[in-house]
DNA sequence: CTCGTAACCTACGGTTCCGTAGGTTACGGA
DNA sequence: TCCGTAACCTACGGAACCGTAGGTTACGAG
């Protein structure tokens, strides 16, 4: 379920925080403004502010936007904020997870097999699925990978330790990296291959396709369909035997 | 010039930070404590800033860290640091910048051929070659690399708007990896590929690597000649045709 | 010994932001 | 029609920082 985060209204009008302050006006009771002052259901509210949260974190990282930011753009005052998540990094919590569910149920509905069908599939029909659903996600969600992307500011629990402690976090990526680990583990036995080193692999070719997936997000110029093919390309064949040009095996869908 | 970054004594101990507050005592001209207050020459104390502002800004980020913090971990109030830096983003930049040319450096460095060698060299063993020089740089200045990996605060000249206008950034990498570029066409016009693909691959080789070195840095499980044996694999011979035993083609060194 | 200057300090103004206390308005069921 | 409750507000305390003004100390040249 909830496939499209895009299905909730995106307030951006009432942002009037740049005119330097404003005055107290007198208490009119029903000023003739465009906008009128919306009263939302607790949901309806809570769905908007995680959209404008989400854009916002994508856009200027978590540390740069503020509560009252948020609350602004949504037309709204700070503690319904804290009303509904208990702060900034509540608020957060809650959009990465989402973004990151959104992304992995994407990609594990593209590797899923076809009910029906028991024909084995190719590894590297896999890869082509996997890649084009991330590129997909980013195409549909490119705040949610920005998002995903980014480094993650997690408050290290009060009163650990200052040092870098534990392996405290290098990106979203690397747990990401780790849900793959399964799956090319599978592929690597399967083809006899020693597993031990599946998780190094893992790491690799999510590095490989995130990396491009932020770049392309940026320049957007070759179509996602061609990235994924040269994205399958090099990490099928190598630069050794790299194909001119290489061509998806699956039909384009839709 | 300048290839070790590490000749820099590294004043840690005056860290008296976190007991709350401290009580304005008496003028004491002269405290017997363990680490007087050395005068350094502004040179020196721009080093040792230098290397304090890498490490904090490596392990907590740029917004985490305050210029108090820097200052109390050089042993010296904060004016110091502004009179050196004019501010934090000023020694941010310098410590970016630094980083950068080290990396750069050590990948030219490896990368140029033998002065009095005229063989040619296989791409394969470039690819080694930048691999491991890479994985060098990671293993002499973690912190170095930490910051290169990190997403970038880069305040946005004021003025400009808000949206994301242009190609902000998408971390230093993507600028790493145009670097790239040359050395890839290069390489695929000798080989008959189309060139107006070369962007693309540098992007997915340098994420690949990227990604793999920071995950690396912090399990540094496999030594770092497998890692890059197993890069280069990956690069090289592309899932289809991975070595179960990848050997690297240069004489290990030193 | 003297004195100019470079290195360094304390102290504070100003801003931004988080989080909360306590009051106000609209909606909807009884 | 009345009233409880959910949604929302204004206003403030308090903390963390940035950056600077203006004064103090040590070093070294003459």
């Amino acid at each position: 379920m909830t496939s499209t985060p895009d299905d909730v209204a995106q307030a951006d009008a009432p942002d009037e925080g740049n005119v330097t302050e404003l005055l107290p006006r007198a208490r009119t009771p029903r000023r003739p403004e465009v906008r009128e002052r919306t009263r939302m259901s607790g949901q309806e509210r809570r769905e908007q502010l995680l959209d404008i949260g989400r854009r916002l974190f994508a856009r200027k990282g978590f540390e740069a936007v503020s509560v009252e930011e948020i609350a602004a753009k949504a037309g709204v005052s700070k503690p319904v904020v804290y009303e509904h998540f208990g702060g900034k990094e509540g608020l957060y919590a809650v959009v990465v997870d989402r973004e990151m569910g959104y992304l992995l149920d994407s990609i594990a509905a593209a590797l899923a097999p076809t009910p029906g069908d028991d024909a084995v599939v190719h590894p590297r029909e896999l890869l082509e699925r996997a890649g084009m659903a991330l590129f997909d996600f980013i195409d549909r969600d490119p705040d949610g990978f920005r998002i995903l992307v980014r480094d993650t500011p997690v408050a290290r629990a009060p009163g650990g330790g200052d040092t870098a402690s534990r392996g405290t976090f290098a990106g979203l990526l690397v747990d990401v990296a780790e849900q793959v680990d399964d799956l090319l583990g599978g592929q690597f036995k399967a083809h006899g291959l020693p597993t031990k080193w599946a998780p190094l692999y893992s790491q690799m070719l999510v590095g490989m396709v995130a990396q491009t997936g932020q770049w392309w997000l940026d320049v957007r110029k070759p179509r996602k369909e061609e990235v994924v093919g040269h994205l399958v390309n090099l990490a099928w064949n190598g630069l050794q035997g790299l194909e001119t040009r290489p061509r998806n095996v699956r039909a384009p869908r839709h």
